[in-house]
DNA sequence: GGAAGGCATTGACTCATGTCAAGGCTGCGC
DNA sequence: GCGCAGCCTTGACATGAGTCAATGCCTTCC
């Protein structure tokens, strides 16, 4: 099960869903233990089930495999039930909230191996719509099971403590004060890091999203966001030719933006 | 046990501590299950181990108060390495964060019952410093302790995930797209609702921290701050005298504010 | 009770970013 | 290959909030 898809516009891989698409597909343990799984962020919880151990059974209906999705379609929407959390197999996702008064707001983008639908677990609804920026495949894991998983696996549950509290700090760095440059330049090194993270290039990606979502995603206007590129452009720091981006001073992007990343 | 000293300048309650100030008092179980404690975020923590059954002794460490703290003096500091979450149980408590300029972000303000920590899981170092606005008490719970008992106690381990899941909620209202009105209003019926679930007047309450916190909190300058409410005061939606606030149009103020406010 | 320091308020001005508008580019379908 | 639609870029202008500065108020401490 190849991952060579993420920034080409077909499905082909992954096997036919089982009733329609997008569809749900039977976990087999060969193909849970593909070469992509590795970089997962919930592999820890899949190695507990899968990986030749299907007699694990409380566990069996732990995850499935859900997709291929086309670009634009949705996986999950602002107030359905919470019942499980996903991974992302192949394509990249956007999370969105709708206010009352129908305004989106871009919560996030999320690349393979990276997983959406933590934050629903307090209201026990989503608290966003989860829509897919290219064709994109994902595993569903059943929350219930996975926390029954964290209670016998103490591995797992500080796993998802973990992925949870990750969130929360990038969260709250969003949520402070910087300019239009500072966002804009810790948003792409942000995502060459976690492309690299998944063993894609990184200083070399296809932005999947709208100048619109980026700038709805760092609170700027699409204007802000296409004049900022521009004077990146200008100083050398990226060379930018429509979707397709290279970092060509990832370190000084960096210092730029630095207040604004994590790790 | 009492609550009361919330709005007040001393802190006479609580034990006194066993070894100077801020100082680390043993629980006892009849304390634990103090009037205070029912509306405490991690009451069913707390049930699980004392309440007259000391006997479950592995997690007899869970648990430990601490303090008083005066008014300024740090609880934790960004960078300790992360063993315990923290239950507020008298005073308010601001964290913050320091960048590489030393240039403050609040964080967040936390009342009796609430709890601060839980950022901490994932970069496993206090991401923040926690200093008291007012004389202050806190329980503090070791969390390997806390994890452990969350693998016994399913419902234990839902209950943190909440929490956190809760705080990433927050974190993604303040970061979007909001005017000075609509924080400010946010802000004002956020904290009376919190102090009412508490048991404290919720249209009536003194503000702890000072307009710059506020401001620094909400991304504005402390001038904003002053001229907002000032506004609000023309507008009759507060009665507002240094720091004691009136809350004269909770609905008014709830409506400017709905698009950050959570529940 | 008076002085001092910190906090809060208010006004005048500045500036970063948003808004509006026009035009160009790109990719897709016919 | 043409035309359409959506996205992107760029310019001109508007504006909400920040900054700077002056003043007032409250608390604390002697």
């Amino acid at each position: 099960m190849s991952t060579g898809t993420v920034h080409g516009s077909s499905a082909g891989a992954g096997q036919p869903p089982s009733a329609g698409r997008p569809g749900v597909t039977a976990v087999f343990p060969a193909d849970v233990a593909s070469d992509f799984c590795r970089s997962c962020a919930l592999s820890s919880a899949c190695a507990m089930v899968g990986y030749g151990r299907p007699e694990l059974s409380p566990l069996h209906g732990l995850m499935q495999h859900l997709g291929p999705y086309r670009a634009g379609e949705t996986v999950f929407r602002q107030g359905d039930p919470f019942e499980s959390v996903f991974a992302v197999r192949a394509g990249t996702v956007k999370t969105r909230q709708l206010d009352q008064h129908g305004r989106e707001h871009v919560l996030g983008f999320f690349l393979p191996g990276e997983v959406i639908g933590l934050d629903a677990i307090y209201p026990d609804r989503f608290p966003c719509d989860a829509v897919a920026l290219e064709d994109a495949q994902f595993c569903r894991f059943s929350f219930p099971a996975m926390s029954e998983l964290a209670t016998q696996q103490p591995a797992i549950q500080r796993h998802l403590f973990q992925l949870i509290s990750r969130q929360l700090s990038m969260a709250r760095l969003l949520a402070g004060d910087h300019s239009a440059d500072e966002r804009m330049a810790a948003f792409l090194v942000d995502l060459g890091e976690r492309y690299a993270a998944r063993g894609f290039p990184g200083t070399h990606f296809h932005l999947s999203m709208s100048r619109s979502d980026i700038a709805n995603h760092l609170n700027l206007a699409a204007e802000t966001v296409s004049r900022t590129l521009s004077r990146f452009r200008a100083k050398g720091l990226v060379v930018i030719k429509g979707r397709m981006l290279h970092l060509h001073a990832p370190e000084q992007l960096r210092e730029l933006g630095q207040n604004l990343l994590v790790a």
